[in-house]
RNA sequence: GUGGAUAUAGCGUAGCUGGUUAACGCGCCAGAUUGUGGCUCUGGAGAGCGAGAGUUCGAAUCUCUCUAUCCACC
């Protein structure tokens, strides 16, 4: 359930209760594909060091490995992870057309291949349904399929089309599922997500429809995907007036700092993204300055921790000297204090903008860090 | 001490019988990365070829001397 709190312009405080807590948004899902932040971060570590609220799992990755049944037998993707908060899974739909080869696009569904393996794979909504089920998430995903860009528009309006054909049996199989005895999570809930391509038309039309369906929440997809950030924003412009006012809105895989501070500006209250822990990975960390690169041979004798602002553990602890020296060894423990700190500083991130919104200064926030934040120094 | 082999960028190598600004991998320096394969991609800097002398229009490539290293045998 999503209450509203405060406003200011079209930015949202909020607050989104689930049967694994509540959410304070805006926030930041911490993405963890198979189950695991990538670079070795613990749900011990997401709780009690790094401020993560909610974590995104991936359906299609667990489908394929370890498997969603064998999940539902140990007791279901909490209780596997060992983290008792809330966990988004994405449907899969994406990971289809964006990590498969072979893949076929029917009105029942896609057939694909594997990435691991090559095996034969279908998955249609009800298939994705089943696997969130089993996998006991507290929020499933529609099964949609996300567009490449460009695409055209008779393309993109044929697959607006067959994405709410495709929600519509999302919903009645949730449904179903939902009121099984058996079932991990009764209450779990099922967002739409809102398709269209850079065609604002396509994209309103196709939100007004889904709208029309009640889900527990509203995404909007297939953005960020090669198109200038120009469309982007304009796109999220067009489509939040048609997102229930009620219900938490999602954007889908974004994105920089400034990217989600433009966004929550738009009216968007969740967001996910791979950026931090890939770039963290890459040796590029976020600081309130700035992205600076660690690999740089100009800190190579830095005595300064990463950001002389930051909180987190790896901030408190360790120099950017010794940062740049566990990369260029290629020492895993490199790559953890680097995704230990990204996260870190996504969360307080959405902690500030949070705070901001509250306080209504959520204006005055944005024009200071959007300058900044995505800048290298 | 004798015989043999080898010396090209920080490291490992390629450069055929001498022919335009000496090539490649790694490393180094710097970018890219948006519902995740730690991958990948894109640029850039860096040697004048162990040292010296010669042959030649022209030498990393041929000759001589020296030096260093390695391997055998004393």
């Amino acid at each position: 359930m999503y209450q509203l709190l405060k406003q200011e312009g079209n930015a949202r405080r909020g607050t989104f209760t689930t049967v694994h807590g509540t959410v304070e948004t805006p926030a930041f899902m911490n993405v963890g594909t198979a189950a695991a932040i990538k670079g070795g971060i613990s749900s011990f570590d997401l709780k009690d060091e790094l401020k993560c609220q909610v974590e995104l799992c991936n359906t299609y990755h667990l489908h394929l490995r370890p498997g969603d049944k064998l999940i539902k037998k140990l007791g279901g993707l909490h209780k596997f992870m060992g983290w008792d908060r809330p966990i988004l899974t994405d449907s899969g739909g994406f990971q289809v057309f964006s990590l498969s080869s072979l893949r076929k696009i029917k009105e029942e569904g896609v057939y694909f291949s594997s990435h691991i393996d090559g095996k034969k794979i279908f998955m249609g909504p009800e298939e994705s349904m089943q696997i969130q089920s089993n996998l006991g998430s507290t929020i499933a995903m529609a099964f949609d399929e996300c567009v490449e860009n460009p695409s055209t528009y008779e393309y993109s309006a044929q697959s607006c089309a067959r994405t709410v054909r495709w929600l519509e049996r999302c919903k009645a199989e949730m449904e179903r599922l939902n009121s099984l005895p058996d079932t991990l999570n009764p209450h779990q809930l099922l967002f739409g997500i809102n398709q269209g391509c850079v065609f604002d038309e396509l994209r309103i039309a196709h939100m007004k429809e889904i709208a029309k369906l009640d889900l527990d929440g509203y995404a909007i997809g297939g953005l960020a995907v090669g198109e200038p950030k120009e469309d982007m924003y304009r796109i999220i412009s067009a489509v939040t007036p048609y997102m229930p006012q009620n219900k938490p809105r999602y954007l889908m895989g974004v994105g920089t700092p400034c990217n989600i501070i433009e966004a929550v500006g738009r009216g968007v209250d969740l967001f996910d993204c791979v950026m931090p822990s890939r770039n963290a990975r890459h040796g590029h960390l976020n600081t309130w300055s700035g992205i600076r690169n660690i690999m740089n041979a100009k800190y190579e004798d830095d005595l300064r921790p990463i950001d002389e602002e930051c909180g987190c553990p790896t901030c408190q602890k360790h120099s950017r000297a010794y940062l740049r020296h566990l990369f260029k060894a290629h020492e895993m423990l490199g790559m953890r204090l680097a995704v230990m700190h990204n996260l870190y500083f996504y969360n307080t991130l959405m902690e500030k903008i949070r705070d901001a919104i509250e306080t209504g200064r959520f204006e005055e926030f944005r024009q200071k860090y959007v300058p900044l934040l995505d800048s290298r120094i």
